[in-house]
RNA sequence: GCUUCUUUAGCUCAGUUGGUUAGAGCAUCUGACUGUUAAUCAGAGGGUCCCAGGUUCGAGCCCUGGAAGGAGCGCCA
């Protein structure tokens, strides 16, 4: 704490011989002293009769001394909770006296009280009440970690008023000393000696929501998507979402990417990922009409009908074929009416896009980088993935065991770290599916045929039955996959790939770019892509075009995978999907 | 969009062949207790049985229609 906190209060007061003074103010704090006579002050006794937070009983004294000296400069002193002063020696006379009416201490996140707080310190935290227990243990949250620190107050020296203003999800400030804990469930708790209530509870009205304290459905808790943050759960969930984010700009900045922002608003919809969201800003009801009868989008704002992107890919190559290596990191937009717990209508996606790649350094790249996010998080993330792992490991106890996790949560991302991805082809896939026991015994419901599309069924055979681990899939046919994909050369395939893990199905999907401008451009005529849609694509082709690979990961579903959450819609804050777009 | 399951107290769920006043655990409230950590003990309050219509002497339960949510599939990331 520094002076420069303290409000100064206008009054000069002048001591001759030993006094005492005695404050206005309760919690009168501090003061500046100046020499007034050649004698040196020796020291200076605080005194307090009960400290702040307790009832106001003068039943016991406490003091405090420091010792001082004076070269002439104003000297300050901070008194904090200390309402009395006694000047052992005479002559000085007392320049200024601060006050605040609260104890201005430096609230400290309950994280670093947690790895660094001494005992014998004095600390301040505020937070949220996770729990009231016995009148006396008070469980608080801010944030800063899934631990709650425990507040031990003694309720027979408190207000009863206040303590039950202690509520579960109250916000308290609470400040005392930090000391050894008597209980079993934490090494330090804080010794409590004053608490603010900062935001009442109600807690009739608490119950209803997610915060009581109890076990909840993931439905009940998506209902109320503005609470849910307060859960260890969706804490853990969120804190781990930001740490994949901060893994993912740290991986490509120190690979040297560069970060390109694409648009959100294009009228680019012709790499056909999917249905798109119109943006107009025409009345619905009465849109300018042309001689046609059919809506004049020359009158709208951007004089052409606009979408929300659903990729910046297009947009990336352009960054790449001159910046060497960039990556895009944004919201993308999917109008498709997907009711599944893998899809969202606004979810955020990664892109890099990397000049003179050939399809083996894609899949390299991402490779490498996969691996580098699941490391990230468990080196960084332990508290929360061990809270979600073991949440993973209880629910798996209450399910038969066909349905139970083979690997656990921690296990699942160490694999991932420690082990090769598989890559195999396409072509290779439908053999190895062909050979299959479901095959032979024709349990699948979609036909396994070279040249049709996988379905989830193959998909997840590949992955969780017969190599159980990431799979990289490559060398599609041309027919099922984009128009940018470069063609291989046996005219029937294309150089694409994608990555497949457990549980997630397809986590990133990306391609070898189609750098030669004939082949692009009969491409184009191939999926019926009019040309003059793709000018500025095609340019890059025309000057210096060079080979050039990248991919997408579907953040939403990273996260999915760092923290074994099932259900898209638990990974990001407040899930898109159609029909809902509360909050 | 398709298939399928679900909807009963604040939450999670029981509720028998259609039969009196619809239950439990947790949560909440009141009291007791107090070094607890899913605290404990005693008591209390709390219900549009998703909605609409129908069958029946009688419907939480049966029938018809609708709504919302989950899971799976398709599309994809």
């Amino acid at each position: 704490m520094s002076v420069a906190n303290l409000t100064r209060e206008s009054r000069s007061i002048t001591f001759s011989g030993n006094g005492i003074l005695k404050s206005k103010h309760k919690w009168e704090s501090g003061l500046k002293l100046r020499k007034n006579s050649s004698k040196d002050l020796r020291r200076l006794v605080f005194r307090a009769p009960c400290p702040i937070g307790t009832t106001n009983r003068f039943n016991w004294w406490s003091e405090r001394s420091v010792d001082c000296r004076f070269d002439g400069t104003p000297a300050y002193f901070i008194l904090e909770q200390w309402n009395y002063l006694k000047i052992e020696s005479s002559n000085y006379r007392i320049n200024y006296l601060y006050h605040f009416n609260k104890v201005e201490m430096k609230r400290e996140k309950i994280a670093d009280v947690l790895t660094n707080g001494q005992v014998g310190n004095d600390v301040l935290v505020k937070g949220w009440v996770r729990s009231f227990r016995a009148n006396r243990f008070v469980a608080i949250n801010d944030g800063s970690t899934i631990k709650n620190i425990q507040a031990v107050v003694d309720f027979e020296n408190f207000d009863e008023s206040l303590l039950k203003r202690i509520t579960t999800a109250s916000s308290v400030a609470v400040s005392g000393k930090i000391v050894a804990s008597q209980g079993a469930g934490q090494a330090i708790e804080i010794a409590v000696e004053h608490v603010e209530i900062l935001g009442d509870a109600n807690p009739e009205e608490v119950q209803k929501t997610v915060m009581q304290p109890k076990k909840h459905s993931m439905e009940f808790l998506r209902e109320q998507a503005h609470l849910r943050f307060r859960t260890n759960t969706f804490g853990a969930v969120f804190r781990i979402r930001h740490a994949v984010a901060y893994a993912i700009h740290k991986y490509f900045n120190d690979e040297g990417f560069y970060y390109l922002h694409t648009p959100i608003v294009t009228a680019s919809d012709a790499e056909g990922a999917g249905e798109t969201f119109n943006v107009t800003n025409f009345d619905p009801a009465n849109p300018p009409l042309d001689e046609n009868g059919a809506i004049d989008y020359s009158k709208d704002f951007f004089g052409k009908p606009v979408n929300l992107t659903v990729s910046g890919q297009l947009e990336a190559e352009l960054g790449a074929l001159a910046l060497g290596q960039v990556y895009t990191f944004g919201p993308t937009f999917r109008a498709e009416n997907s009711n599944t717990s893998r899809h969202l209508a606004e979810f955020w996606m990664i892109e890099p896009e990397v000049a003179f790649n050939d399809l083996k350094d894609n899949m390299d790249l991402t490779e490498m980088f996969l691996k580098y996010i699941a490391k990230y998080v468990l080196d960084n993330c332990s508290d929360d993935l061990q809270f979600l792992h073991d949440r993973e490991v209880k629910e798996d106890a209450q399910k038969p065991t066909a349905e139970r996790n083979e690997l656990n949560l921690i296990d699942r991302l160490k694999f991932v770290v420690d082990n090769e991805f598989k890559r195999l082809t396409y072509t290779e896939a439908i053999e190895v599916l062909k050979r299959s026991k479901p095959y032979k015994k024709k349990k699948f419901k979609y036909p396994v045929e070279w040249g049709v599309d996988l379905s989830s069924e193959h998909e997840r055979y590949l992955v969780e039955k017969e190599f159980k681990c990431p799979v990289i899939l490559s060398d599609y046919p041309a027919e099922i996959k984009a128009f940018y994909m470069r063609q291989n050369d046996d005219g029937k395939t294309v150089a694409a790939m994608d990555v497949l893990f457990p549980g997630i199905g397809e986590i990133v999907g990306g391609s070898q770019r189609e750098e030669r401008l004939d082949i692009l451009k009969s491409k184009c005529a191939d999926f019926e892509i009019p040309e003059e849609d793709l000018w500025w694509y095609l340019d890059t082709r025309k000057f210096g075009t060079v080979p050039h690979a990248g991919f997408g990961l579907g953040f939403e579903r990273m996260v999915m995978f760092a923290t074994g959450m099932t259900n898209i819609r638990d990974v990001i804050p407040f899930p898109r999907t159609p029909q809902n777009a509360e909050f």
